[in-house]
DNA sequence: TTGATATATAAGTAATCACTTATATATAAT
DNA sequence: ATTATATATAAGTGATTACTTATATATCAA
């Protein structure tokens, strides 16, 4: 049962705009024109990052009087936390000899 | 001299094929021939989307004889990694107390 | 040198992308 | 009811994507 990890949380945070999306939501739940202070494009394009964001269920959304209220859903990444954690070791172990190398290089 | 929009590191894992180029040279490192095998597309797509993950660093080549052999430079995904795991805090208190709501919830 | 093998690049294409403007919907205020 | 506000959807557009086939380059083998 090995199922490969579903693409679309992957391109969801492909786009630079999403990721600050999400990093905005991280430290605050917020409505769409909250949010928009923070982008130079108009209000549909930012819906419309909103939308891809909510059909991958990284983020949450709920009515409160005209506003919607955008909140993340962290754990939808984990998915991509686990792929990349599986490389961990490999950029680790080089990291750490380069640091030991250049601490010997000082002497 | 100009140079192409260069594709971050985020863009080159989005495309499902990338991500599995990428567990294969975590197992091994191996020529384009070698890799060729495993995907149902022409040689031509698969150089690239070796290309684009050389581009981002992703994958250093070396020749030997007329093979090229790939090989993962995995330290390139320290920046999703870095990136993601500033998210992990949410979605580990949520699971946390899922898992003690069901283990109560056996009783 | 000639031909085979391994890989890369070029050119073309259909699908998808990230935007735009225009418009629709839902709620609130007057 | 009418108007304003907040957000979403629709339709259109140019750029980018992921592929294809055709061709170029580099190396090896005879």
């Amino acid at each position: 049962m090995s199922h490969q990890p579903s693409s679309t949380v992957f391109q969801a945070i492909s786009d630079p705009t999403r990721r600050r999306i999400l990093d905005l939501l991280k430290k605050q739940e917020q409505p769409v024109n909250s949010l928009h202070e923070h982008f130079d494009m108009t209000q549909p394009a930012l819906s419309q990052h909103l939308r891809v964001l909510r059909e991958v269920g990284l983020v949450t959304r709920r009515r409160h009087g005209r506003q919607q209220i955008y909140c993340l859903n962290a754990v939808v990444l984990k998915e991509v936390h686990d792929w990349v954690g599986h490389y961990e070791q490999f950029w680790r172990g080089k990291l750490k000899a380069l640091g030991e190398y250049l601490d010997k290089a000082q002497d």
